[in-house]
RNA sequence: GCACCCGUAGCUCAGCUGGAUAGAGCGUUGCCCUCCGAAGGCAAAGGUCGCACGUUCGAAUCGUGCCGGGUGCGCCA
């Protein structure tokens, strides 16, 4: 239940009753109308601009049109008094009964308590991480990775039907360089001494695929030209390093339900057609591609501009700012034909929606591929892109350096093992994905209320232990939350007990916003505040030892609050398996 | 030159898609700690929301123009 959502139908309804009643003319939209929280605590519990948005269409003053409403309002079950205040908005302040019915509702729901239908079953892509198969995973990766995982089970949680994917990059000239790269690790492993020149990949992970090349083909493919060879040594040259990307996410608890290959776009079986060729095609039927010339770029000077007549998208017919080429110089498809393909293959297996997830710095590609698949789609489908800014890795506020050279970078496998897994995707949920983040190693495992990874998952082992003790003064106590529902709610009235109460109302209504607006920090946010908010009231206990969560010689109310803290650790389970991150019964 | 992103307290950042007196953590200052878990607790000070116009009942939020920072700018992926 989203008590702001009931109660914005409330509003809506009250609307109705006035135009029936002729006090307001027929037809006026609602659509801005909002139930929020009140900022200020005694303004009530919910809040409406109902009033002061419809004010002109009804041809009322805003005050007036709000008293009329606040009647119809005052009259419904739970209210306990309706004001309106300032400039007309109108404040609900709900009566004591309401809470506890909340509160009965998170522990029959469980962890199904916020599960919303704003996808209403759609189909939804999300692709992400999408890193070249040309070696392990580096930092770089990992924000992005986390940040569309949260994404998708957040959208998943909002009743969309998700499916989570990763585009292989196995057809571009970097697999071969991975292919020479690897053929060098297998002449070493024949026992020649190798130098690794420039442009190759260096890092010794691909000493193992020489090996394999040697267990598979002998020395076979000495004396075979490089036309020869590279094929097969590609393949599992980029078998591997796909085996090594499956690992390094499964350390992050990622996996994702499709791995589709970029080379599946480019074949063409025997004098047949490829995909991307019949993209083209079909792109060619509609007139929205064309040989043409393009501007010479602005700004940095092109060394080797050469202007000349080439195959263009025309993506300005879309929204884009110029019309962006389909084929390089060498007649073969740019990266950019293979993946409006691509793009257009998502949408022929249905989906409309898709979301991609990409690093800040590929946001001068956004608006051709949106463009594309607008293109490709006739209109039906949208492309969202979010992009994910830099993480600065640091350790006590120094950076790690990261030169590029030499195979020298950190990969996402050290720094998982070293802060573990849930403080990496704790920390790269709890920023904005616009912002650059500062990583520190030092201070993510650091175990103090300033690590706000720590502080939520100890709220949730407090939680726990809470419940654990109850159990040693009440041994006869129900271990499941959802008997908890029967318990004497009304007797929770103190503040702090109903701040939480209202906090546990609230997390609907964060997960529809957040999943609306494919931010998965707001949740890491939320969730801070509701552990605060337990925090807090242990904290109280010891000030006020009546407010403590066990009261030996008051079983009532002892069951009560057990109550309470049962759904508190109900929702930050729920919230943290969004995020995906450990609910831990104890710290250690 | 153009496009996209960012600019909020000393620092790091939120700010619920236009709402009421702009919030949190750190840091600073003061008080407290025999107490179900002090790997603390409570409180205070601290802001021209980069600047200027505009839109309207109302702007940190929307629009335009500047200033400052980042990213990118045929055929790389």
């Amino acid at each position: 239940m989203n008590l702001f959502a009931l109660f914005a139908d409330h509003v809506r309804d009250a609307v109705s009753q006035l135009v029936a009643e002729g006090a307001v003319p027929a037809g006026i939209d609602t659509a801005r109308v909002v139930v929020e929280p009140p900022r200020e605590a005694s303004h009530g519990d919910l809040a409406t601009n109902a009033a002061m948005v419809l004010a002109k269409e009804a041809g009322m003053k805003p005050r007036d049109l709000a008293e009329k409403l606040t009647g119809k309002l005052a009259a419904l079950p739970g209210v306990a008094r309706v004001e309106v205040a300032g400039p007309g908005f109108i404040n609900i302040a709900l009566d004591g009964s309401y809470w506890p019915r909340v509160l009965a509702a998170v522990l029959t729901a469980g962890r199904d308590f916020g599960r919303a239908d704003a996808g209403g079953g759609q189909k939804i892509n999300v692709e992400y991480v999408s890193a070249n198969p040309t070696g392990p995973m580096h930092v770089g990766h990992c924000r992005g990775a986390v940040f569309g995982d949260a994404l998708a089970n957040l959208l998943a949680f909002a009743g969309w039907q998700v499916t989570r994917e990763y585009y292989i990059n196995d057809a571009g000239a970097q697999v071969d360089v991975l292919a020479r790269s690897a053929y060098l690790r297998y002449r070493e492993a024949l026992g020649e001494a190798i130098t690794i020149p420039e442009g190759l990949y260096p890092g010794d992970y691909l000493v193992p695929v020489g090996k394999a090349l040697v267990t598979k083909y002998g020395n076979t493919l000495l004396g075979k030209s490089e036309e020869e060879w590279l094929p097969p040594v590609r393949a599992i040259a980029i078998d591997a390093m796909m085996g090594m990307i499956r690992d390094d996410l499964a350390a992050l608890n990622i996996h994702h339900e499709v791995f589709f290959s970029e080379r599946t776009l480019h074949a063409r079986p025997e004098g047949g057609s490829s995909i991307i060729d019949r993209m083209l095609e079909s792109l060619r039927a509609r007139d929205l591609v064309y040989e043409g010339r393009l501007p010479p770029p602005k700004g940095q000077p092109v060394e080797d501009w050469e202007d000349r007549e080439q195959t263009l998208f025309r993506a300005t017919q879309f929204g884009d700012d110029v019309d962006r080429p389909l084929m390089k110089s060498d007649g073969a498809y740019t990266y950019f034909a293979a993946d409006i393909a691509y793009h257009k293959d998502k949408f022929d297996r249905g989906f409309k929606r898709m979301i991609d997830i990409w690093g800040a710095d590929h946001g001068g590609y956004v608006k051709r591929m949106q463009a594309a698949v607008k293109a490709a789609s006739d209109g039906q489908a949208s492309l969202d892109v979010e992009l994910c800014q830099l993480v600065r890795l640091l350790r006590n506020g120094e950076p790690v350096k990261m030169s590029k050279r030499a195979g020298d970078f950190v990969t996402l496998r050290d720094v998982v093992e070293e802060v573990g897994r849930d403080a990496v995707r704790f920390m790269m949920i709890n920023r904005k994905n616009d912002a650059v983040l500062d990583f520190d190693l030092a201070k993510v495992i650091e175990q103090s209320r300033d690590n706000p990874v720590f502080y939520v998952q100890y709220a949730h082992a407090r939680a726990s232990s809470i419940l654990r003790n109850a159990k040693e003064a009440f041994p006869d106590l129900p271990a499941e939350a959802g008997a908890f529902a029967d318990a004497e709610l009304s007797r929770l009235d103190d503040e702090g007990e109903i701040a939480l109460v209202k906090l546990l109302a609230s997390y609907p209504r964060i997960v529809e916003q957040a999943a609306a607006a494919r931010e998965p920090h707001r949740l890491a946010f939320y969730l801070y505040e509701l552990a605060s908010g337990l925090h807090g009231q242990w904290n109280r206990g010891k000030d006020m030892p009546h407010l403590r969560f066990i009261i030996e010689d008051d079983r009532k109310s002892t069951y009560a609050r057990l109550a309470l803290v049962h759904a508190v650790a109900l929702i930050i389970a729920s919230g943290l398996s969004i995020l995906g991150v450990d609910a831990p019964e104890e710290m250690r």
